[in-house]
Parts: C-alpha cells; structure tokens; sequence
DNA sequence: TCGCTACTATGACAGTGGTCATAACAGCGA
DNA sequence: TCGCTGTTATGACCACTGTCATAGTAGCGA
C-alpha cells in the first residue's frame, strides 16, 4: 500500500538506492530499473513492455498492477529514478576526492562514462535524453518527469559547486554547462565509438570550471548537496 | 540514373542546398527532408515510412522504388542531409558575422535554435541525435551516417575556428566541446521547454573560445570551411 | 472456512509498423 | 504499335505493440 505511493511519490529510502547493476528488491523496482536500462540503450519506441517485464524477470501480468497508466507511467519513473540517480551520484563523486575542485568533480562525472564505455562498449546513453528525444513532443508527463530530473541533477551539481568556493550565482549556470556538454559528448561517444569527445570535453573545461572559484571551500563534513 | 545514385553518394549540387524550410525539387529531396524533420520531432521510431510519405505529398509507392534498402536507408540519408545543412550553415553563420570570432560563431550557432523555439515552439530537437539515440546499438550504419555528421559538422567548425586564429591542435576539440555543449543544452532546452541551458552554453563558454585566439584572423574572402 | 486483498497468469483485441508482390501508367525511342 | 524504363498505386502479410478482461493463486485475519 503505502510502498507503492511512497515509491511513486519518491518517499522511499533512498539511502541503499540501488547501484546501476544488480538485483533490486522488489518487483516493481528491478522493472523500473529495467526500464531505464533498455530505454537508454534501445530509446523508449523500441522498448516494449513485456520486454522490460522479461528483462526485469517479473511477471508479466505486473505490468497493469503496479503501473496502471501503462507505458508513460512506467517511462516516467524510470526517468525519475535515473535523475535521482545522477543527482546521488554528486554526493559520492564528491567523497572520493582527494580534494575537491569543480574540474575534478567533472572529471569524475566524465569518468562514470568513459570507464563504461570502455569496459562495456558503447550500447548505452542516458535515459533522460532518450525520454527527451522520444517523448518531449508527445507525451508532456513523460517531458516534465526529464524536467525534473535535470533539474534534479543541475541542484546537486551546483550544489557542490558551490560548496567547493564558487559563488551562487555562477553555480547553476555552470552546473548547466556541465551537464549540457556531457550529455552532448555522451551523444558523439556513441555515435563515434570513442570516448574522445568525453576526454575532450573534461580537458577542455576544466580549467574554465577552477577558475569560477573564488572563495576557500567549504570543507566541512559531508554536507548537503544532495536534495529533498 | 546518376540523379539516384549521385544523391546517394552526396554528389548532387550542394550549392542550391535546400533551406530548413521549403519545398523541395523531386520527391525524393522531399523524402529525406521530411524525414529529417520528422525524426527530430518524434525519434526514429516514432516516425512512420508512410507518415514521411504523407509529409512530403509524396506517393507511398515511391519509397520502395527510392529507398529499396527500407527503413533504414531512409533515416541514413535523412541524417546525412542534416550533417551536410549543419556543416554549410557555419560557412554562412560567419558570413553574417560583422567580424568573426569564436564566441560569435557559437551565438550564432545557438542562436538558431533559441529563435527556432522562440518563434515555432520546442518540438524539434536534432535529427542527429535522435538517430543516435534511437539506432546507435541497433543499426550500425546509421550509427555510422551520424559519426559521418559530427564529423563533418565539427570539421566545418573547427576550419572556421582556425580561419580565426585558433591553433591548429586546438580547433578540433574546442569544435567538439561546442557542439557537445550545443548538443546537450537543445535536450535540456526542450525538456526545460526554456532557452535557458541555450543562452547559458554561450554565455559561459563564449570567453573561453575567445581566449583560445593566438593570432590574428585570417581575413581572406569566403575560404574553405565547408567540407568536401 | 470464509472473505478480503495483493499479486500473477493468460488470452484476446485492435491498431500499426515495415515490407513485399503485383500491376498499372507515363513517356519515349524505334 | 511494341518494348523498355522510370515511376506510382494498391492491397496484403506478418510481426509485433500497448492495453484490457478475466480468471486464477497466495497469504492473512477472523
């Protein structure tokens, strides 16, 4: 009861959020996280749903149980999971370094790509932009949810600017920046097979990024940059 | 005869380039430029055969008879039209310019779509990249048609940058980080249904692309920044 | 045992997709 | 008129898709 609408609504516990590879724990769960692999590799037209069903080794007869919207109601959470995704994923990059610069930051956010497309070849983008593409005109719940998480992701990458020292009013705009020129190279990397345009873009605004910084960072403890 | 098989090839007359907009000379053009438009509406999938048929006030039976390789064909070349349209419209971006240089390059190239979304709304996004998204694990040589378009379009921009003064090491990953970040803010843009993530890519990145000027321009006349 | 609820199973339906087979037509040279 | 070629017309086929109706099972409280 409360399960489902708490997941729907994002109330769940969000601390042992699924990792992008392994069993999660229920059934509605693995076919959102399903769906979000499929449609980032195969876009949201190609994906069907008893194949994501299959995928997530569910019962087909789930499907009209726990999303009883259909498609777009499944599409849109696993939007929403991957934008949650993304923005925790801030707060852990952010863990593991050293000492923590915006360029690193970026770094490592580049990192998360190329390591896969290195290790698993290049099948895979995001799914929000798949969502993006496939859905802005169509389908408006399915380009709200991209959206939101965007907006998600932009919050807690300027959230972590500006804790590394960069002023507020720059921190959105270049968390903007970042994530436009990721997605983007994410695009070239796939349809070149080459992580090239991932290591350029990381090279190339690197120093743009440092260079925003204008105050000592706060160095506290784990601190806020995740969101909700 | 030589009129199928030089459009194939990308051999016919570049130099009366149909505009975004426009009818078009024979049925074929039609085709391919209907479904460039309509690929960067819907996606690939979403895009029916004899929907572009239909687009075009072309006859149904001609697809067959024009693209007897399907489908696939069809959307191969419709994204080979896009990367050649991106390619030539740099060369006339900075015709426009009173005197070039990299960030007003970039406005411009921005620009198109932030009057596009201004003006007509946010339903078109790239054709490229939603070829990419939709085919890039699927289909290989449409994977391929869009490595041919970045390439060429990041080549057209990289010439022009070094026509302004860019190193030559430097032009082709500054040309990929524009179009990564050019790329990635039309997603958000349309997820957004705002030009923010648009304005913001030029702005911020507009100094960076300046500062990367060593000597002065190459003010010759029109000069080779068109491909092939 | 009954009843209630959460969940699963399965088959059908209506629509649409790309593709193909086949035929017709228009123009032209001989 | 015949034949040839480039084009168009049309209808059918088959493999899906998302969705729905319906029925079944598992578990639990009373």
């Amino acid at each position: 009861m409360t399960t489902v609408i708490g997941w729907i609504r994002g109330e769940h516990d969000e601390t042992r959020e699924a990792g992008m590879a392994g069993a999660e724990r229920g059934p509605r769960e693995r076919m959102v996280f399903s769906a979000a692999q499929l449609i980032r590799r195969e876009g949201v037209g190609a994906t069907g749903m008893r194949e994501v069903a299959a995928h997530a080794r569910s019962p087909r007869g789930s499907l009209q149980h726990y999303f009883p919207d259909g498609k777009e109601q499944l599409v849109n959470e696993a939007v929403g999971w991957a934008g949650r995704y993304a923005g925790n994923r801030v707060a852990r990059f952010l863990a593991a370094l050293p000492e923590p610069t915006p360029s690193g930051l970026f770094a490592e956010m580049v990192r998360q790509w190329t390591d896969e497309y290195e290790s698993e070849g290049f099948d895979g983008g995001c799914p929000v932009a798949a969502a993006t593409v496939d859905c802005a005109r169509t389908a408006d719940s399915t380009r709200q949810a991209a959206q939101a998480a965007f907006t998600r992701w932009t919050g807690a990458v300027a959230a972590a600017l500006t804790d590394m020292g960069v002023p507020e009013e720059r921190s959105r705009p270049l968390a903007t920046l970042m994530i436009s020129s990721l997605e983007g190279a994410i695009l070239i990397a796939r349809a070149e097979r080459s992580v090239r345009a991932l290591t350029t873009a990381a090279r190339e605004l690197g120093p743009l990024l440092d260079a925003a910084v204008t105050r000592p960072a706060t160095d506290g403890g784990p601190r806020g940059t995740a969101g909700s």
